[in-house]
DNA sequence: ACCTTAATGCAATTTTTTAGCGTTAGCCGC
DNA sequence: GCGGCTAACGCTAAAAAATTGCATTAAGGT
């Protein structure tokens, strides 16, 4: 019985999608810089002891509920051709990084370091773009090299969010696709 | 009169030098999730409620020192050529912000919100690559963008270094100069 | 139905953070 | 140089948050 797993039903699953509820609850009123353990605890009817037996510590715990609320829901959209699906993905993922709660949960998930919430995170974009390949794949078009789009789109993307130091229009959204396209 | 400024010769910059310096000291025996407040005060010979008035809180001294520590102490190095130049300081920063400190000072500066550490700390980069680029004018060589360098080549490098998703390789950082320059 | 133990609640303790108030010491004008 | 002004600091007490031990609850397997 070497198996000691962890439970997932009941109450345990419960109390998780509780505390997940009232964060993201919190997340919509105050800012992250006010928002405190005891004060999830309370909120969600739950005792303070057991958010930092699960999580460790708030930043772990709003870290866990930003993988949670990045994980997709659905396929990125068909628009018929390789280029503008990416293109259509891209803007998409790039308004909802760029957006308030976007650079939060960007934040949140860089600011753990247990867990690999980055990596889970970045998986996502990957598994995305490796769709919209597959997909380009099944049309008979030459498709792209997820890791390059990756290096040509999504980094300068997340760069200047996380940085700042540059707007991030769509006009220049669209150039990095296209660049990405001649190269 | 209405320069109400920030004192910077005595006292005031003693202590700012002696918690500095007292951070780093930490940082070099433990891990950055063990520091606490309290811990560098008393370390550092002062007391707590200084250092919560000056620097807000624990994410807000850190990422302070972290510019700090970031802050170019020289041009980089001079190798004769533009893609030599450009290639030599690229792998040297990518050396820097890979390594355990470096990873940790890109932690730290992304999770302050105050003060605009994460837009100092890029400049410096800018800074850096805009020497580059005169110095590539005044050879007489046909310069590289500065802006286009960030999005084909430091911003790749950050990207993977925060979400761990690929090995910085030195050929790699190799690959994305010459993608660079032939683009 | 029973047994094992992961997970929670409660409460006491420790640690960290905040806030008030007096004191020290830069900086400026004279 | 000599005060005056006040930013910045130290000290202390109070509030808030984090930790820990112990009892209790309830999954999941036999």
């Amino acid at each position: 019985m070497a198996r000691e797993m962890v439970r997932q039903g009941g109450r345990s699953a419960r109390i998780q999608s509780e505390v997940h509820r009232t964060v993201q609850d919190l997340l919509k009123t105050m800012d992250r810089g006010e928002i405190t353990v005891p004060m999830i605890a309370e909120k969600s009817g739950v005792t303070p002891s057991t958010i930092y037996r699960r999580w460790g510590d708030l930043s772990e715990l709003l870290a866990d509920v930003a993988v949670a609320r990045m994980r997709p829901v659905a396929d990125p959209e068909d628009t018929g051709a390789m280029e503008s699906d990416l293109e259509a993905f891209i803007l998409q993922y790039a308004e909802e990084m760029s957006s308030k709660v976007g650079r939060a949960m960007l934040a949140d998930v860089l600011g753990s370091m247990e867990g690999d919430a980055a990596g889970r995170c970045c998986q996502f974009t990957y598994d995305h773009l490796e769709t919209l390949r597959e997909r380009a794949l099944g049309r008979g078009e030459a498709a792209f090299d997820v890791k390059e789009a990756i290096d040509f789109v999504v980094a300068p993307i997340i760069y200047h969010i996380l940085f700042g130091d540059r707007e991030l229009s769509t006009d220049y959204c669209r150039s990095l696709v296209s660049r990405f396209f001649v190269k």
